[in-house]
DNA sequence: AGCCGCGGAATGAACGTTCATTCCGCGAGG
DNA sequence: CCTCGCGGAATGAACGTTCATTCCGCGGCT
């Protein structure tokens, strides 16, 4: 019998293309042991690639970690906005995001450690940095709207994205550090309180 | 004529003990780049001793990041319990321990930095965990107390802290993108918002 | 004078990166 | 339909660098 099919995949992945499991590979390692804690030779064996393809594919160790942070911001944020129900009442809409960046935690779990991780890190590039914004400007618009129709308390917009943002990563990292299970019950309390926080 | 005078002290500190030195030259360049992005010989150059000199009080990096944790988680802790209004309104005591937390952040931003980014990390040993644990427990007795008396909402005590003090860091994270400026105004606005989170 | 403790060059391991070489699918020629 | 050889992708040993850690000579104190 030949062995036509799979020239790859000596290890591990690379089913899909050879980019995307040294991306995963790296969203992996990256997120469990830091940018500095990772060796490029590990991520390429996990990928399931030699060490030098990785150099195919990113031009250098920092290049491959602004590629990935930008691969999976660019995704949060439009997790973020697909479907957005413009016409709701803004309690619904409010819901809608919270529901959004737990589908995301839920789904892409190494993803959002990774993406925690690496927040404005020293390494972070300019393209990386303004991705950031980019995705923060349509909540701010929503947040600002919900004021103006007497909804939230009149605060500055950061203010109230920083409070539920980061309301939402203190319950993930008490999971993470298993003092909390985040159950639907668990999430639904906690999004009924943040929202007292933020509504008028 | 001879170099008689200050034998150490060639770059910055050594006015403190040479132990303190080195943990302070750590706090600031783990809190900025991260423990495996800071090499040790730079630590000892911040410090002012030589690179020597940090294995003569401290075992290994390993042993010296736990130590600095451990040093800090500390006096965090203790920041929070000392003083605390055990017969004040619930209302009062919560706003003592945001202003108490705020005053840590602010007073040794550096060490919050720390404590921040190397939460739950894999070099941090039992010990390091232990004390986190540690200091949670009276905050935790204090929630609890409040939701018998009537005052809190009946959520997990853990959600509770992970709510408040997520928030809170999310604040401060936001501070350090540039995106908001922590006034005490805002940060009085902010504590009545969480307040309003968790309050019945 | 002797000793203790420090400094910083020395050390070997591990890192990111490179590059000479191998490998493989494909199309041309028989 | 098979064979051959081409082109580009992949490889991984090897390179120079940087790291954590060690070690030893020097200088200040008693």
């Amino acid at each position: 019998m030949r062995a036509a099919r799979r020239r790859t995949a000596p290890r591990k992945r690379v089913e899909e293309s050879p980019r995307q499991a040294i991306l995963d590979a790296a969203c992996e390692l990256f997120a469990d042991r830091g940018f500095h804690g990772t060796a490029v030779p590990l991520v390429a064996e996990l990928a399931g690639v030699g060490a030098g393809t990785v150099y195919r594919y990113f031009d250098s160790k920092e290049a491959l970690v602004n590629a990935l942070y930008q691969f999976w911001k660019e995704r949060f944020g439009r997790t973020l906005m697909d479907g957005f129900p413009f016409q709701a009442p803004v309690r619904d809409q409010f819901r809608f995001f919270w529901q959004k960046i737990d589908e995301f935690a839920r789904k892409h779990s190494r993803a959002f450690a990774f993406l925690e991780l690496h927040h404005h890190s020293a390494y972070l590039d300019a393209k990386s940095r303004r991705l950031e914004i980019e995705i923060l400007g349509p909540i701010k618009a929503f947040i600002e709207d919900a004021q103006r129709s007497g909804v939230l308390k009149e605060l500055p917009a950061e203010l109230v994205m920083a409070l539920v943002y980061g309301a939402f990563v203190g319950l993930v990292r008490a999971s993470w550090a298993g003092y909390l299970a985040l159950t639907p019950e668990v999430l639904d309390a906690a999004e009924a309180s943040v929202w007292d926080a933020i509504r008028r």
